[in-house]
RNA sequence: GCCCCCAUCGUCCAGCGGCCUAGGACGCCUCCCUUUCAAGGAGGUAACACGGGUUCGAAUCCCGUUGGGGGUGCCA
């Protein structure tokens, strides 16, 4: 029997968490769940310079945020630095590194000299320099032949050694690359499959040669997941794109909504069933199906997932969402609690509604405020540009007055208004109240808005006052 | 420049030699439903980059062209 599979998610503290490394991330904890294997992670952050610890924090969040459960504890290539130096001593003495006083700008002016391609050109190749203060360490890769290896989302892949240069292994600082320790702690860490961005696909043979002369086996497979990319189709970026995955949390996008679209980048269950639980995710996703091609990421689908994701909750864990997020937004606890009175009196009228967890708060804000904000464009739309507005009113305030606070139910109201729409002139040709056109200016003189949840619901939550007291307001307005 | 990867509707995915006059999803458009907006229902729009092969037969295999992307750091 193989061993269990063992991948690992490693990303460097350089920036935080975003949507292309959650997409890597999630292939890697979709085949662990899947295959009854691990996930591990591992914070690559050699890079003393442009290290931010507490960047690892955010990663961190985020993973737990996605639900990408993680197994053990996340191993710090920064406290694993005899391994890469026993490593690179290992080299050395085997004839597959040495040291090197070249410094960039000797590379890049003996390159410019040669014309054409650039890179380092093996100057130090066979001066037998000893370690020393400013000399790196490279790795001797051989002159002829080739590495490659299987892909599992692309197949053969190979490149040949005349095409790669002489890298770097140890810094003249004696700090470890990128590619050692990444190959070294793969190694150590048993990683059985090497699953990431395509963006790596380049360093895949040198991490081969490394662990060749290095005398390690390499890992089972290898899997470079497609890069996700922008309308311009260039790969996502944290300057140009919106890719912060905590942007999207605050932004009350859901971790499954989040997971399931990522999920759908590259891949797509056999039976075309885009949404669905997480679990099925595990069960169906399978890396050789995975598509090669860069994908766009798309915001607009990612929105009807989301909001697809929100309907599919129950009335009870939708409210907690909500108001979890509002809380997040740093909402003032004595607002929260009254938006959440307010959220609890229509629940399912918002949640079929929203696309996001940040579209609630602007819905149900004409409740519990004392005086709605005023949208620019719905007041345009209903009360300038509406017809027989002021009579509209009129009959609604009379209409709803004469109703007792007894009677201040969905249906009642609706019949008041109905008949103030007939009055206003607002009928079909069978002489029935028209409901769309006569509803606009009663909105948005109690709501603000011209769109909002269904309108005798509002307004019996509202209460009789506050929406008699608002409409009187509007109608003064209009003189 | 060089190396590598990629190439089906605007976007994502299906298709793994005949079931394809190419299917699903998002988006967009039309209509229905309707108290706004959503949701829902019924339709519609729209693609195999190009050129050569292989084959009885190609979106599917091979080669080339073109196009796009990634890499090319003493970053990861």
């Amino acid at each position: 029997m193989p061993p269990a599979p063992r991948v690992r998610f490693a990303p460097s503290p350089t920036g935080f968490l975003h949507v292309g490394s959650g997409h890597s991330a999630l292939a890697n904890w979709l085949f662990a769940r899947q295959s009854g294997g691990e996930l591990l992670l591992r914070i690559e952050d050699t890079d003393a310079e442009r290290n931010r610890p507490e960047l690892v924090d955010n990663v961190l969040e985020m993973l737990e945020w996605l639900g990408l459960t993680w197994d053990g504890e996340p191993v710090y290539q920064s406290q694993r630095g005899d391994l890469y130096r026993d490593a690179a001593a290992k080299l050395v003495a085997g004839g597959h590194a040495y040291y090197c006083d070249c410094t960039a700008e000797q590379v890049q002016a003996r390159a410019k000299e040669r014309g054409g391609k650039p890179g380092y050109d093996g100057h130090c190749r066979d001066r037998g320099l000893e370690p020393g203060p400013g000399r790196a360490l490279r790795f001797r890769v051989p002159e002829s032949g080739a590495t490659g290896w299987v892909d599992l989302i692309r197949g053969d892949v190979a490149f040949e050694h005349a095409n790669i240069e002489d890298f770097v292994v140890l810094r003249s600082s004696g700090a470890p690359m990128f590619l050692l320790a990444n190959a070294v702690d793969d190694a150590d860490m048993g990683i059985t499959h090497v699953i990431r961005g395509e963006d790596h696909l380049n360093s895949t043979p040198k991490y081969l040669l490394l662990l060749q002369a290095l005398g390690i086996a390499p890992p089972g497979a290898f899997a470079h997941m497609p890069l996700l990319v922008n309308e311009q189709r260039k790969k996502l970026s944290k300057r140009r794109d919106d890719v912060s995955m905590a942007d999207y949390r605050d932004r009350g996008y859901l971790p499954e909504a989040m997971v399931n679209y990522l999920a759908l980048l590259g891949w797509g269950p056999p039976d075309g069933v885009e949404v669905r639980p997480i679990p099925e995710l595990v069960e169906l996703y399978r890396l050789e199906d995975v598509n090669p091609s860069p994908a766009f990421f798309d915001l607009k689908k990612l929105s009807y997932v989301n909001a697809e994701k929100i309907r599919a909750l129950s009335p009870e864990a939708f409210r907690a969402r909500a108001g979890a997020h509002l809380a997040a937004q740093g909402v003032d606890p004595a607002v929260l609690s009254e938006a959440s009175a307010a959220l609890a009196s229509l629940t399912t009228e918002v949640q079929e509604r929203v696309r996001t967890l940040g579209d609630v708060q602007p819905m149900i804000e004409f409740l519990y405020v004392d005086e709605p904000t005023m949208d620019d464009a719905s007041w345009q739309k209903a009360i300038v540009k509406g017809k027989a507005v002021v009579e509209m009113l009129d009959a609604t305030i009379a209409g709803l007055e004469a109703l007792g606070p007894d009677h201040w139910q969905p249906e009642p109201i609706r019949g008041a208004i109905e008949a103030a729409a007939v009055t206003a002139g607002h009928v079909s040709a069978d002489g029935t109240a028209q409901l769309s056109k006569a509803q606009g200016p009663v909105r948005v003189a109690v709501t603000g808005r011209s769109v909002g949840p269904p309108l005798f619901e509002s307004l019996a939550v509202l209460g009789r006052d506050r929406t008699l007291a608002r409409l009187r307001s509007t109608r003064r307005r209009l003189g």
